[in-house]
DNA sequence: TAGGCCATCTGGTCCT
DNA sequence: AGGACCAGATGGCCTA
């Protein structure tokens, strides 16, 4: 058990740490071709815009001929304020200043390039963290936020020696992520559950999480802007806060083959199988909507009301209306893997609370 | 139009 | 002196 399931986060965790050193070899690149002559685009883009900074500096230039210490310091000698201890500044001669512009010049090109490494390593860590997409990607802080529940998750799960509790996974996931990217995750997570489930139940019955009183609906979401425009593949730069970004999000821990198509960047992490989508089955559990507003207040405890709301209306649907029509393509691969342990949720539920409500 | 996100420039600070 | 890093400022783009 213990070794199936380190060979199977082990190499998610060194794609976390790998993705680095990547970075770095593709940022070295990166540095060469940045590193060209500078660009008198760059530089006419930067006065440009820069008006008012431009101006400062240039500001700077003029008092330093303003004051020209080379010629009236000695004058001032013995004088008593604080401007004129120091080293004395040297006369801004038209060549200094010259010379001051290239150095503002060759700084701003670093800065560029230090920037667009950042970038790309942030794009790297974009391709290793849950809920990859080419077209829509996350921001540069919610990326940040979902790596660091990444990591710890499946830190979790090697100091745990198993697998977490489904909902407690997507939790960890998504805590602290913004509304649009909760629902992007757990959309992500829930396409590949929902091909489990199918995989499973290909009839479409329901799902039964063993000793839980949850049960899965294998159901499909399908966000209504999935077959518009705004929802394919290039038809947005980033995630918008109103799109809720399913077109064509991959969640790395899953793969069938059918998502691995150019759009998607053919890249993913190994599979930690510990995806799922669950709705929580008023009948079978025999739950009051009091109940069951709990289990989602609880599992996104770290979310406000409506955003949980949010998300279980989205990421988790909501009934079983559409599980009639719920698997119609793409069965994908099984995952004879994914084991659900719900009677683990509570602990595991209450260390990521100890954890992340520090 | 407001708000979010981003790229860029800039000056300050620290280090080599 | 020069490079790396950082944070603030600014303006562009996009969406609700």
């Amino acid at each position: 058990m213990m070794t199936r399931l380190f060979s199977e986060v082990l190499p998610d965790v060194q794609k976390l740490s790998g993705w680095v050193e990547n970075s770095e070899v593709e940022d070295s690149k990166a540095i060469e071709e940045d590193l060209g002559p500078l660009q008198d685009d760059d530089l006419d883009d930067g006065d440009a815009r820069e008006g008012r900074s431009r101006d400062q500096s240039e500001m700077a230039g003029d008092d330093d001929d303003d004051v020209d210490d080379e010629d009236c310091g000695d004058e001032n000698e013995g004088g008593d304020t604080a401007e004129k201890r120091g080293p004395k500044k040297r006369k801004m001669t038209p060549a200094r200043i010259e010379r001051s512009k290239v150095r503002r010049q060759k700084a701003n090109a670093r800065e560029r390039t230090r920037m667009h490494d950042l970038n790309s390593a942030l794009d790297n860590l974009r391709k290793v963290v849950p809920c990859y997409s080419k077209t829509q990607k996350l921001s540069k802080i919610e990326t940040l936020r979902l790596a660091k529940n990444y990591i710890w998750a499946l830190g979790e799960i090697l100091r745990n020696g198993k697998r977490p509790d489904v909902v407690s996974y997507v939790q960890t996931l998504c805590k602290g992520l913004s509304q649009p990217t909760t629902n992007l995750v757990a959309g992500c997570l829930q396409l590949n559950s929902r091909k489990f489930l199918t995989e499973q139940c290909p009839d479409g019955a329901r799902f039964h999480v063993p000793n839980s009183s949850f049960s899965v609906h294998p159901y499909s979401y399908q966000c209504s802007r999935l077959s518009s425009p705004q929802c394919q593949p290039g038809s947005s730069r980033h995630m918008r806060a109103h799109n809720y970004g399913y077109g064509d999000a991959v969640y790395p821990g899953a793969i069938s083959p059918e998502y691995n198509s150019p759009d998607y960047g053919g890249h993913h992490s190994s599979p930690v199988c510990v995806n799922g989508n669950f709705s929580v089955s008023q009948q079978e559990c025999g739950s009051s909507d009091t109940d069951r507003n709990y289990h989602y207040a609880m599992h996104y405890s770290g979310l406000s009301a409506s955003r949980a709301t949010a998300v279980h209306g989205l990421a988790f649907g909501t009934s079983g209306a559409r599980s009639g029509s719920a698997h119609s393509e793409n069965v994908p691969p099984p995952f004879h893997d994914v084991h659900l342990l719900h009677h683990d949720r509570t602990p595991v539920y209450e260390e990521l609370n100890a954890l992340f409500h520090n």
